[in-house]
DNA sequence: CTAAAGATACCTACCGCGCGGTATCTTTTT
DNA sequence: AAAAAGATACCGCGCGGTAGGTATCTTTAG
C-alpha cells in the first residue's frame, strides 16, 4: 500500500541481508566486475544512499560479504568434521568435499567470482589467510602431514581449473580427481 | 637529443615491445587494476594515441601481452623437456618447475597479476584453455596418468597459495612442497 | 497514556574523477 | 605523394562517494 518506498516499513536487518545476498548473486551471475554499488542497491530494492547507510564504503560491503560467506563455510566444515568417524585427515576431507561439492563453498557459489578479488584486495587476503592459518593450527594434530597438505593444494588447483574453464557443472574428470583425493586422505604417510 | 618525442627516430617494433614490457611491469608492481591505457603508454614513453596506433583497443593490448608471455612459457617448458633424460613425467616436471622457479612463469613474474584477469576475461580464458589442452594432448603418452594430473593440480594450488599470501619470495614450506611434487613424478602408479 | 525529542533508516540529487576511446593534426619514413 | 608513426585535444560514461532532506521508529518526559 505504500507505493512510495519512503513510507514502507523499515526493516534494517532484512535490508542488510538483502544487500549481501544480492551482492553475492550479482557476483555469481555477472562476475565481480558487475558488483557495483548501484547494481547491488537496485537489486536489493534500495538506493545507493540506502546502501551507504549500511556499509560506509564499497570496501566495507565487500568485506561484509566475504565475512558472511566465510562464516557459512566455517559452519559447513565444522559439521563435516564432527560427522566424520575417522579423526585422521578429517579436516582435509571436509575441505576437499567443501571445495568440490560443498553447498556454501563449491563451484556453484559466489566464491567462484569472489576468490579472484580476494587475491587482489589486501584486506580480504588477510581475512582469508587468517582463516586458513587458524584452521591449520587447530587441526594440526590430525591434518598436519605434508601428504595431506598436498591433497589440499590439489583441491585448490582443481578449483582453479574449474574456475578458469568456466564450467557450470563438474566434469567426469573432476569427479575422478575428487574421489582420488578423498582416497588419498585415508592412506598413511 | 630530440627533446621532443615528435622528432625522434621512429622504431615501431621497439615501441611495441616497450608497450608490452611496461604493461607487464605495471601489472607486476601495481596489480592488474593499474594497467590502464594511459599508464602503459606513459611508461613506454608514448601517448595514448600512440598506443592505440599499435593496439586498437585495450583488449587487444591485454591479449597481445598474454600471447607474448605464453610464448615464453612455451619455450621454457619445451627446453626443460628436452633436457630431461627421463621421458615419463617430463612435462609434469617441466610444468611444476616452471610454476615454482621458472623465469617466465614463476611467482615473481607478471603472471601473478595477469592470471586473475585470465579468469575473468572469456577470450583470454580460451587462449589459456587451448594451450593446456594442446599440451595435455601432446604429452599424453608420458604424462597422462591421474597421479601426474594431481601433481600438476597441486602445483596450481601452491601457486594460488603463493599469490593469495602475497609473498614476494618462496617460503621454506613451498620449497618443501616443490621437492615433494618433483619426487612424486618419479614414482610409478 | 501521550506527545515531544531524538535517533535511525532511507531517499533524492549532485559531484569529481579517471577510464577507454575518437578525431584530427604533424612529422617521419618509404 | 602516400602511408605509417605518433601527438594533441577532446568526449561520454559510469563509477564511488557526499550532502541534505524526509520519513519511520524508539525513547523519554509530563
Amino acid at each position: 500500500m505504500p507505493a512510495n518506498a519512503y513510507t514502507r516499513a523499515k526493516q534494517p536487518e532484512q535490508v542488510r541481508r538483502a544487500l549481501l545476498d544480492h551482492a553475492a548473486s550479482i557476483a555469481m551471475d555477472h562476475g565481480v566486475a558487475g558488483v557495483t554499488v548501484q547494481a547491488v542497491a537496485t537489486a536489493a530494492g534500495v538506493t545507493k544512499g540506502g546502501l551507504f547507510h549500511h556499509f560506509g564504503s564499497k570496501q566495507a560491503l565487500i568485506e561484509g560479504l566475504f565475512a558472511d560467506l566465510l562464516a557459512r563455510v566455517d559452519a559447513e566444515i565444522d559439521a563435516a568434521i564432527e560427522a566424520d568417524p575417522k579423526p585422521r585427515g578429517s579436516f582435509t576431507r571436509a575441505y576437499v568435499n567443501a571445495v568440490f561439492t560443498g553447498k556454501s563453498f563449491g563451484f556453484a557459489t559466489p566464491w567462484a567470482a569472489l576468490s579472484m578479488v580476494v587475491v587482489t584486495d589486501p584486506s580480504l587476503r588477510r581475512l582469508w589467510n587468517d582463516w586458513t592459518k587458524a584452521r591449520l593450527k587447530r587441526h594440526r594434530a590430525t591434518d598436519g602431514t605434508p601428504e595431506l597438505h598436498i591433497v589440499r593444494l590439489a583441491a585448490d588447483g582443481a578449483w582453479l581449473t574449474f574456475v578458469t574453464t568456466g564450467q557450470t557443472r563438474m566434469s567426469a574428470d573432476l569427479r575422478a580427481v575428487h574421489e582420488r583425493l578423498i582416497a588419498q586422505t585415508y592412506r598413511h604417510g
